[in-house]
DNA sequence: TAGGCCATCTGGTCCT
DNA sequence: AGGACCAGATGGCCTA
């Protein structure tokens, strides 16, 4: 913790600790007869330059010792401006020592607040670390690199929803690097386990977006497909490819981690199991744990999936039904992966979403 | 040592 | 009147 304050204290400790105020503590203000405040009048609190000027117009009277040259400024000033009729309303208050205090108690605590407020947003911040590829407790990322790291894991997700296609790993952290600082993608590729080099802009190393496929795929012969049949097969598969964790600093529970979390399937109206779409339920805190295949690993992305609540995945030429294939998270990413390999190899484009259309459109279920 | 990042204070504005 | 939010200012810490 920095600063000047010590954060958690009383306030009446604050009051005495917290640096001074250019407004409002005036300790250049003898404050034992209440005759000798000043009034509101004589002093504007909302621009500290005007105050100084009157500050230093009446000490150059001071200084001169001739009241003459003050009436004569003030005689300038007024010739100068137009006539401002007089303020209506209530006159202003006098600054009375405890409307002092007041307005100083007012002030430690908005300070207060103030900071309470900065630190949620903090919180939430490193929330959001936590959630982006790359999240390292060591080399902590900056605020304005968490953004934008977030907000190119957002699209670089969307748009392999969009697409159906999975990147290779070098496409994707390029994505992800996108208007990052040289520190920020260095670490993007230690993540994805890549040479930083791949990653500058000229980079010879893959010249056509998605060129590498990712090998480790299931063999996804049918969309419909026996829950135990397809649970058996995203064992094995997801086993074969758990990244190898290394320097890599992912947003934990990886998928060797999760994939035991029992989460019930949702039933119907009668009882039975209710269809699913490929990016719903299945989460082991109800969040998505959609994994993002890479040539080198995998990433992941959470909090999505409570914005899939439809049952179907839609192509040109077909509505494909997803049936109850497990209770385990790892099922509906295994189904995702798996129609992306049969898609691709049609070179067809999958839609995934609901009647709204928007994936990320929040439909109650 | 310069620059980046951060925490904090502060006053202004808007809203309740 | 007071709270939330914002942006500017400031000073400390760290790193290249």
């Amino acid at each position: 913790m920095t600063g000047p304050v010590c954060v958690g204290q009383e306030e009446s400790a604050l009051i005495t600790k917290e640096m001074p105020t250019r407004s409002i503590l005036h300790d250049d203000i003898d404050c034992e007869e209440e005759s000798d405040f000043l009034s509101d009048d004589d002093i504007d609190f909302s621009d500290q330059s005007e105050a100084t000027t009157v500050e230093t117009v009446e000490h150059e009277s001071k200084t001169s010792g001739n009241k003459k040259s003050k009436q004569t400024k003030a005689n300038i000033v007024e010739k100068d401006e137009p006539k401002v009729p007089k303020k209506r309303g209530p006159k202003k208050k006098k600054m009375t020592k405890a409307r002092l205090m007041r307005l100083r108690m007012r002030r430690v605590k908005a300070n207060t607040r103030e900071r309470n407020r900065m630190h949620g947003l903090n919180d939430a911040l490193d929330i959001l670390r936590k959630h982006v590829p790359c999240y390292s407790k060591t080399q902590k990322l900056s605020k304005i690199e968490t953004l934008r790291l977030a907000c190119n894991y957002i699209g670089a997700l969307a748009n392999i929803l969009k697409t159906g296609i999975r990147p290779d790993g070098v496409s994707f952290a390029k994505a992800l690097s996108k208007g990052l600082s040289q520190n920020t993608m260095n670490l993007v590729a230690g993540c994805l386990q890549l040479n930083p080099r791949t990653l500058l802009p000229d980079s010879p190393a893959y010249t056509k977006p998605y060129q590498f496929l990712y090998e480790n795929s299931v063999d996804f012969s049918s969309p419909l497909i026996s829950q135990s049949e397809f649970v058996n097969q995203c064992m094995t598969s997801y086993d074969s490819f758990s990244p190898s964790r290394g320097n890599a600093c992912y947003s934990v529970p990886s998928m060797n981690q999760i994939q035991h979390t029992n989460i019930q399937t949702p039933l119907n109206d009668l009882g039975s199991p209710r269809i699913m779409s490929p990016l719903q339920g299945f989460t082991a805190d109800n969040s998505l744990q959609i994994e993002a295949m890479t040539s080198s690993n995998f990433l992941r992305c959470d909090n999505v999936i409570d914005s899939y609540p439809n049952n179907y995945v839609s192509m040109p030429n077909q509505v494909m039904n997803i049936a109850p294939i497990g209770q385990e998270c790892i099922t509906t990413c295994a189904v995702m992966e798996n129609m992306q390999d049969s898609f691709l190899d049609n070179d067809t484009i999958v839609m995934i979403g609901n009647q709204h259309g928007n994936i990320f459109d929040h439909v109650s279920p």
